[in-house]
DNA sequence: GCGCTGACCGCCA
DNA sequence: CTGGCGGCCAGCG
């Protein structure tokens, strides 16, 4: 399985500054539609040498994965906003994102 | 093999 | 809005 795993990591590479991606989406993208699980299980084993923009992944609601007292829960917000991403009340604007279907952009862009 | 546990998802009440 | 339920499936004891 570390095949899919590289596979995982790197697509969330790919993720472009200023977007977000969801589980889901990531899964679909490297051929593995309803593995929305694994690709959560593949973040929280990503080797910390190689720094993926996990910040950029959230679930299919549009919030972050962590509870809201989190840590991470406050760092990736954070992040989001530096890159301009709208966090409005736990999770990033639908509204002003929309959504895109063409493959090379399962993404939410500004 | 078995049962639990998840950085999940979608549907329905 | 909240909560519940079933589905999903790799990892781990």
């Amino acid at each position: 399985m570390q095949a899919e795993y590289e596979k995982i990591w790197a697509k969330i590479g790919e993720v472009p500054y200023g977007s977000v991606a969801t589980y889901g989406q990531i899964a679909a993208m490297v051929g593995l539609p309803r593995h929305a699980r694994l690709v959560g299980y593949a973040l929280r084993h990503t080797p910390d040498h190689m720094r993926l923009p996990w910040h950029r992944i959230v679930n299919a609601k549009g919030e972050s994965a962590f509870p809201v007292d989190s840590e991470q829960y406050a760092l990736q917000k954070k992040l989001l906003t530096q890159e301009g991403v709208a966090f409005i009340g736990g999770k990033v604007s639908l509204n002003q994102f929309g959504w895109h279907e063409s493959l090379d952009e399962l993404l939410w862009k500004p």
